[in-house]
DNA sequence: CAAACGTATGAGCAATTATTCACATGAACA
DNA sequence: TGTTCATGTGAATAATTGCTCATACGTTTG
């Protein structure tokens, strides 16, 4: 970092047009990072936390995810809507009750790192 | 799932005692969720997504990423100070100017694996 | 078919939050 | 010391969102 006199030329201040270049295409597209904010937001409330952790080991009901939780079945519903539309659990109808489960492996994953990052 | 039939003593339709002790046992502490939850609503913003990505390989001051961006400043620093309290970015000042960085590899890790979910 | 049960969902409300604008800091230099 | 430059921050606003309440859907059972 040793460019830090003013370029007026350049309008950045610290860095020339190779770091520009250099910064710009190691960018996913627009769209992919907006995505990925999307799925971050879903784990971003301490309520589907709590769900995703509940199904860790067990597959289970809306009822029991409920009850476990001490949550309305609705807000349970309305929350399992969100983790099923971006795959995050998967479901699986059993004459009334629909039981719900971690969908992949990434899912683990990605709670066990944020869960690293906190130790620190 | 054998266990279908409703037990009115035990207000769980699906799961049986054994069961909620299992699913408790591995549940985390309240606050631990929480925090937990927190985290990833940091990440949750494309805001922030974008400037982490951007200082995925380059150390840059505020206004560097405000330009590489197109935001405000003032836009960039309240969202820097957000990704700096919870330890997603350090800094280091020179003269005037403030130089940030990605403050450890689990951020970079927990940003890689977001993008695989994504790529299913 | 009607009733009961588990689940899903739309509307409305309260709370959170990202941005803008104006201004405050804090450092370098005349 | 006063000015300029880079950054930080408080208040206000607009948008998002999680929950509740009421109700609808889909399945089983009488």
């Amino acid at each position: 970092m040793e460019q830090m006199e003013k370029n007026p030329e350049q309008d950045f201040l610290c860095l020339d047009e190779n770091g520009v270049e250099t910064v710009r295409r190691q960018m996913p597209d627009e769209d992919d990072l907006y995505d990925l904010a999307e799925l971050y937001k879903v784990f971003g409330d301490s309520t589907r936390i709590k769900i995703l952790y509940v199904l860790f080991g067990a597959e289970l009901c809306v009822y029991d995810i409920a009850r476990l939780l001490g949550m309305t079945q609705s807000a349970v519903s309305h929350q399992l809507r969100i983790l099923k539309n971006n795959k995050l659990v998967k479901f699986r109808r059993e004459g009334k009750t629909v039981f719900y489960a971690l969908d992949d492996d990434h899912v683990r994953s990605i709670l066990k790192l944020g869960m690293e990052h906190l130790g620190d």
